[in-house]
DNA sequence: CCTCCAAACGCAAATAATTTGCTTTTAGCG
DNA sequence: CGCTAAAAGCAAATTATTTGCGTTTGGAGG
C-alpha cells in the first residue's frame, strides 16, 4: 500500500504530460504577467490540448498551486553551524528571504488560492520536516531545543504572516524571534 | 484633500451599484458553492449587466476580496475585562474563533487571492487598531502591555498561520500565546 | 509475445464567460 | 436648466470552459 504522492507512475504518458505542463507553466510565469497566463496558453506551450489540463486540474488556480507546492519543496538540508540555535537562525533567515521574494510571495499565494487544505498543509509539513531535522541534530548533540510547535508559532508564523499581510521581516527581527523561542524553552506542550 | 476609501460618493448611482453587487455576492456565497459563483450570476442577482462588474472589479477574485475585506472590518469594540491581559485574551479567542470558521477562512483566502497587497494590509490594520485600542486602555490604567509588533507576531500571526496552513488553534493554545507575549514584556523594539 | 482493458488523451462542437465599441443614463455643477 | 464627465447598458466579438466520443497507450495477465 505504497501511495505515491508525486502523481502518477513515473515514466508513463501521464507523468510526461504532467511534467511538460508543469514546465510550461513555470516558463510562462517567468516570461509574462501572471494575469496573462491562461490554460489555453499553457496547453499550447506544453503541447497538449486544453481539455487535458481542464480534466486533470479543473482550473488554473489548482494547476498554479500544484506547480507552486512542488517548487516550494525544500531541495537542501539545513546548513550545520554546530549548534541548534545557529542552525535555526540560518535556516529561518534563508526561509524568510526566499519566501519574501516576489517569486516566493506569488507561490505562497498560489498555494493558498487553491481549494482544499492539501497544498498549504504540505507547505507547512515541508517547514516542519526541516525544523525537525534541525531539532534532531540538536538532540543528538544533547542540546535543548524548543518544541516544533513553538518554532512554528514563534518563528515561521510571524515570517509568513508578515509576508502575506504586512511587510516582510528583516533579518534583525527574525533573529529576535529565534532568540525569543529559545528563551522560555519548554519541551512539553501540556499546561 | 480628503480621500474617501469606501468607494465613490455615497448616495450616487455608483454607490448604489456597489452596494447591490456586494449584497448579491454575499447572498450567493451564502446560498451556493463558491466555485459556482460567477460574475454573470452576481450581475443577474444584483440587477446590473456583467460588463459593469467587469469594468469596476476586473475579475471575480477582486470582487470577492473587496467583499471579504468589508466583512472583515471589526464591527465592535473589544470587550473590557478590567485589565489588558484579559482584554487581549478575550479578543484573541474571539478573533481565532471567527477566523477559523468556514466563512472566516474563506474570507481570508479571498483577501489573499486578489492581486496587490492592499486587501491583506487593511485586514492587518483592522487587527492592529483593535489591539492598539486595548493597549491604550491598558496604558490609561497604568498597566504594562506588550508592543503592537509583539502581539502581532506572537498572537495574531500564529492564529492566522495555523488557520491557513495547518489546523486552527484552540482556546487553550491561544491562551498560552497570550501568556507568552506578556512574559518577556519589552516595550521597545530596538536591540 | 500477444491481447485486452482502463486510464488518459485528442478533437471538435456546444456552452459560458470575458472583452470591447458604442450609446444612453445620471449625478453634480455652473 | 442645460452641460459634462463618469458610469451603466447593450450587443457583438472574442476567448475560455465543458463535454461527448473516438483514439492512443502503458501495463497486466495469459
Amino acid at each position: 500500500m505504497v501511495e505515491r504522492e508525486g502523481g502518477p507512475r513515473p515514466g508513463g504518458r501521464s507523468a510526461r504530460v504532467q511534467a511538460s505542463v508543469h514546465r510550461a507553466t513555470r516558463d510562462l510565469l517567468a516570461r509574462m504577467d501572471r494575469t496573462a497566463v491562461t490554460i489555453p496558453l499553457i496547453a499550447a506551450e506544453a503541447g497538449v490540448t486544453p481539455s487535458t489540463i481542464y480534466r486533470r486540474w479543473g482550473e488554473l488556480n489548482e494547476l498554479l498551486a500544484d506547480v507552486a507546492v512542488e517548487r516550494l519543496r525544500p531541495d537542501m538540508v539545513p546548513v550545520e553551524t554546530g549548534h541548534g540555535r545557529g542552525d535555526l537562525l540560518a535556516w529561518a533567515e534563508q526561509y524568510a528571504e526566499e519566501m519574501s521574494s516576489d517569486l516566493g510571495r506569488e507561490m505562497i499565494r498560489d498555494v493558498l488560492a487553491a481549494e482544499g487544505a492539501a497544498g498549504p498543509r504540505r507547505c507547512c509539513s515541508y517547514a516542519r520536516q526541516q525544523i525537525a531535522l534541525i531539532a534532531e541534530r540538536a538532540a543528538a548533540r544533547g542540546e535543548a531545543f524548543p518544541s516544533l510547535d513553538a518554532v512554528l508559532d514563534g518563528v515561521i508564523a510571524p515570517i509568513l504572516f508578515r509576508i502575506l499581510f504586512d511587510e516582510a521581516l528583516g533579518n534583525a527581527r527574525v533573529g529576535e524571534l529565534v532568540e525569543r523561542v529559545f528563551e522560555g524553552d519548554r519541551r512539553g506542550d501540556d499546561p
